[in-house]
DNA sequence: GCGCCCATGTAACTAGTTACATGATTCA
DNA sequence: TGAATCATGTAACTAGTTACATGGGCGC
């Protein structure tokens, strides 16, 4: 089976809340969903420019003043379809690769110090991600959408998960910190 | 800065605990850190090469009975450098895309019941990892390396990470499931 | 004048996936 | 006889990243 575009729903989905440019799309991104999703424009462009070829979505150039000119893509029928039928297609399963977990695998080849290190500085991320999806929390609660009203709170399940999974991480940095300090101190 | 090469450095990990050819290292792969790393043939194969080229590791090929001759792998001083700078280098932090939230996110533009399936069916992976993570416990402790005795249990604080992990997407999914089915029947 | 934000895009590259091809042996 | 396991590899492809290039407006 094929590998899916990801990149290419993403885009769909955002459009699918009103007509953007490629750029407003990146702020919404990094404003929303960042904690589980990332786009960079050297993808978003082109991507765009296909779907359009495609006829999944339309361009529009608008003038504003005081402004540079921006190119608004709005999402068709078929651009609809397409991602309705995605949304209702089973989540791919693909292993998650955490890098982290690699290094603390061959952590033997290493001293214990490097590996305290590493999970602690994980544990600081983590935290700083907690302390982010606070913010992202409060402006989502701020820009409820007046057509969203009678829809369950999906962004708001989203940002559920990073906080159930970060709590999660967290909690084991805590952990394993202690059982390697508790090893470090045998070994002396 | 560049992106690093992590298949190059799962690689000369599995390398540095005993020589092995490309299959050895997949199936070790497959049976240890197969939930949270996995890699394929495909790349295996042509970064052992791209390696050799660059005196890393060094190729012997080695006939056994019975059995077709295979391409035995070892980690040069070169490689054992190369490979610790890496584990002494920070973890590149990059954003984890988890497509369920991706779909979650864009929930409005469906049915409630078939966001209900998606998160029961990731619930049902989770848990489906979970079981394979006590396997792959009994088989790390009864697997122990003597080599290793006297180390930190590396591998057993991997295996950990997956339980906090997947217990609280468990945790997630319920209290997802639930909200979800008290939306639908605030709908009817 | 400098740096930041708005805004779009391409080129070169790396990483990773899938499908295909080959061929031996073992076990039911 | 057919499936599974052992074993290696390539070709074609898709996805995604990074660096570069451009240029106007705004505020300090």
């Amino acid at each position: 089976m094929a590998q899916i575009n990801t990149t290419q729903y993403a885009l769909l989905g955002m459009l699918s809340f009103q007509p953007m440019s490629g750029y407003d799309i990146k702020k919404i991104i990094d404003h929303s969903i960042s904690f589980f999703w990332s786009e960079n424009y050297g993808h978003i462009y082109p991507v765009l420019k296909k779907m359009e070829e495609q006829e999944l979505v339309t361009k529009q150039t608008v003038h504003t003043e005081g402004n540079p000119s921006k190119n608004l893509y709005s999402i068709t029928d078929k651009g609809k379809a397409l991602f309705t039928r995605w949304l209702n297609a089973p989540v791919q399963k693909k292993i998650i690769r955490l890098e982290i977990l690699l290094k603390l695998f061959f952590g033997f080849m290493t001293d214990i110090d490097n590996m305290i290190g590493k999970v602690t500085e994980e544990r600081k991320s983590a935290q700083a991600i907690l302390d982010e999806l606070a913010e992202i929390e409060n402006h989502i609660k701020s820009n409820q959408q007046e057509a969203l009203k009678d829809k369950p709170p999906y962004p708001l399940l989203c940002l559920n998960y990073g906080k159930f999974f970060y709590r999660a991480v967290t909690q084991w940095c805590d952990e394993t910190i202690d059982i390697l300090r508790k090893e470090k101190a045998k070994e002396e």
